[in-house]
DNA sequence: GGCAACACGCAAGAATCTTGCGTGATTTTG
DNA sequence: CAAAATCACGCAAGATTCTTGCGTGTTGCC
C-alpha cells in the first residue's frame, strides 16, 4: 500500500489527468504519462488499492436537472459533546438536500452543502428541519450566486 | 438537447449510477439500468452532449496524499460592485489552495473551499495572501474535523 | 388507418482491457 | 565487487468492451 513518499512523477501525472477526466481510457492515459498501457493500468490499480484514488464521480448539471438552489449552511449547536456531534452528523445523512457535510472549528461546529429544487424547498428545509432539529443553535445561510472556480479536490504543485 | 423533463426513468437511473461510480463500462451501467449496450450508450453521451453531464473526476485522498489541512473561508469585501466581485473571483482562480469558490449572498461574499500541506501553509495562505488582498474586508476562517458526508452534488428524490 | 419519429436490440468490426512473459535497470546481499 | 533478487517496463495475445449500422416494434399524429 503506497503512500506519498512512494509516488513518483509518473503517479502524479496520473493523478492529475484522472482528476481531469475520469473516464479517460487507460490507452489515452498511458500516452498522456509517457509509458504504455500495461505499467499504466498497473499503476492506476495500485493506487486504487492503496485508497489514493477513492472513486470516480460523474459531474452533473444542477440547474439543467431543475435544482436551481445551491446553499451553505453554517450550523451551530448548544452542545458540542461527542455523543452530540454524532447525533447531528448522523442526522445530516438523512436529509437528501444535504450533499456534503463537514464538522468544523471555528465559529461553527457544522457546514452543511445544500441543493434544492428552488427557493421554497430550501427555505421550508431550514426551518422545519434545521432550526428544528433539536440542540441546533444558530443556523447561518449563504445562497451560492455562482460557482466562481470549480477544480478537484487536490492541487498539484507537488512533484 | 434534452432538459429536465425528456428525462425518463432510465436517464436518472443512468445519473444516480455514474454519480456513484463514474468509471463504470458502459455493460455494466446498462445492466443496471434494466437495457442493452448500445442504447445505453446512446444515453449517456446524450446526457454528455446536452451539459446534464458536466464531466467525469477520480477523486483522491487528500491526506494520503500529506494534504492534511482542509478549510473554508467566508470572505467579505468593503466594496461589492461587480466589477470589484469579478477581480476577487479572478484572483481565486490564481491561488492552488482554493479548490472550489463560490460567490454567494448573506454576510460573505465569497465563500471558499481550500486544501492544503499543513496548517503553517494555511495559515500564510491567509495572511499573506487572502487578508492582504485589496478590498478584503473580513476573512472568517473553518477548519474542517471530518468529512460527515460525502454524496454527490444532486440528489435523487426525482422520478 | 397510415405514416413519421423514435428507441430498442442484434450483430460485427474496431478499440480497449487484461494477463503472462521476457528484458533491462536498480538495489540488496554475500 | 560481483551475484542475486527485485522491480517496472514493454510486447503480444486472448477476452472484453466499445461503437456503428441496421431491422423491428411502439408511440403519436395526421
Amino acid at each position: 500500500m503506497p503512500l506519498k513518499a512512494d509516488l513518483d512523477a509518473i503517479d502524479w501525472k496520473i493523478l492529475r489527468e484522472l482528476q481531469g477526466d475520469g473516464r479517460m481510457t487507460n490507452v489515452e492515459l498511458s500516452t498522456r504519462v509517457g509509458i504504455s498501457a500495461p505499467p499504466c493500468l498497473r499503476r492506476v490499480k495500485r493506487l486504487e488499492e492503496a485508497g489514493i484514488i477513492r472513486g470516480y464521480r460523474a459531474l452533473l448539471n444542477a440547474p439543467a436537472l431543475g435544482l436551481d438552489v445551491v446553499a451553505f449552511c453554517l450550523i451551530g449547536l448548544h452542545h458540542q459533546a461527542d455523543a452530540e456531534l454524532r447525533t447531528f452528523a448522523e442526522r445530516t445523512r438523512g436529509w437528501p438536500i444535504v450533499r456534503d457535510a463537514w464538522m468544523v472549528s471555528g465559529e461553527s461546529d457544522f457546514l452543511l452543502h445544500c441543493v434544492a429544487s428552488d427557493l421554497g424547498a430550501f427555505q421550508s428545509f431550514v426551518i422545519e428541519e434545521l432550526t428544528s432539529t433539536p440542540n441546533v443553535d444558530t443556523v447561518r445561510t449563504a445562497l451560492t450566486i455562482r460557482r466562481v472556480k470549480d477544480e478537484g479536490l487536490v492541487s498539484f504543485a507537488q512533484p
